[in-house]
DNA sequence: CTCCATCCATACACCATTGTATGGATAGAG
DNA sequence: CTCTATCCATACAATGGTGTATGGATGGAG
């Protein structure tokens, strides 16, 4: 009753989300989209109504992917607080989800309805934050100032472009982690 | 010989930041300018070589703006290291400022050529942190390691889209900043 | 008053992209 | 083998931009 599908909606929503991270929102363009799936535009309006419900569906998988999906590899690694603030920064920072999330982040400056998503996301994970840094840091004043400057350096980690002489951004981020760690 | 310029090349400037600032370094078209200034492109081809001309004056002029006329501002003012540190960050993320900053660091992930203005633009500031952190921080890695956090705390403040439970924004920024100058 | 540097309007050719409409192609269920 | 759900190709009209060419306006210097 059904062939298997060719290029299914998943498809074209990773092939939209890799133009995205790429070249942000704006890069997102059907007739590129097609040509790098080796197809034309017919498919396309099979499987989305318009441009924008792509772009709605590629920010519901990115939504779940940098979220729950990071948390729970996290909580099944196990570890000590410490440990899991490292690989939770590692794991929702990685090659693929990093250039979505700063695109992602430029792009809610602009769009409310997804800064309302981004701010969705932001407070899941600061929420992850605190209760990491709660089990440590007695002090309320203080979780919510760690987790600020935590999440501020990750953040600001890829968006900045300095030099720092003989260290390298690596040794410089390892030494700003250890004083949020203390 | 020469009547009053009506709209000088200042103008297409002013106008191509504050459109890059509200949507990024696709949203400066030619057109839409011409029509927010009162006039047809006509005169923009008088001015300018094409687009590419226009961005890269309005990067020119970005440069200088948040670097030299910041440091020289708070140089001015005076007083000491802690209180320079505060007065920087104000400056250089003004209300006026602050978006086009953003705006060049995302596009800044994807044409080379912003990317190296903007490392010009970072290693400046950072020289500058480095300065003031320098006089009352002894240990050179506690010196890189603040400055890292203070540059990355400004950029994650303006990118980042969290709640604070009872807490202002300006509150958790003010107890981060705090615990960096401390 | 005239001239000329400066700026603007208009028209043109061109391009990339969107969304719609319609007619296939294809492969597995039956 | 046939049927049908699924997907693709193609053609079309429309939109909104780019850059070029050309012919004005306009107002202060002289």
């Amino acid at each position: 009753m059904a062939p298997p599908t060719r290029t299914p909606r998943s498809r074209w929503i990773e092939e939209g989300l890799r133009a995205l991270a790429a070249g942000g929102p704006d890069a997102v363009r059907i007739e590129p989209l097609a040509q790098a799936l080796g197809v034309t535009r017919g498919g396309f309006y099979w499987h989305f109504a318009d441009r924008r419900a792509l772009l709605e569906e590629m920010l519901d998988t990115w939504e779940r992917a940098s979220t729950d999906e990071v948390i729970e590899r996290v909580e099944r690694k196990g570890g000590d607080a410490r440990a899991k603030l490292r690989l939770a920064g590692a794991l929702t920072f990685t090659e693929w989800l990093a250039p979505i999330d700063l695109a992602v982040r430029d792009w809610a400056r602009r769009e409310a309805a997804v800064a309302e998503r981004l701010r969705r996301v932001d407070n899941r994970r600061m929420e992850y934050l605190r209760l990491l840094f709660g089990t440590f840091c007695p002090d309320e004043e203080e979780v919510e100032a760690r987790s600020m400057l935590a999440f501020a350096l990750l953040i600001g980690n890829h968006f900045m472009a300095t030099d720092h002489g003989a260290r390298s951004r690596a040794e410089v981020l390892d030494l700003a982690v250890r004083r949020l760690l203390a």
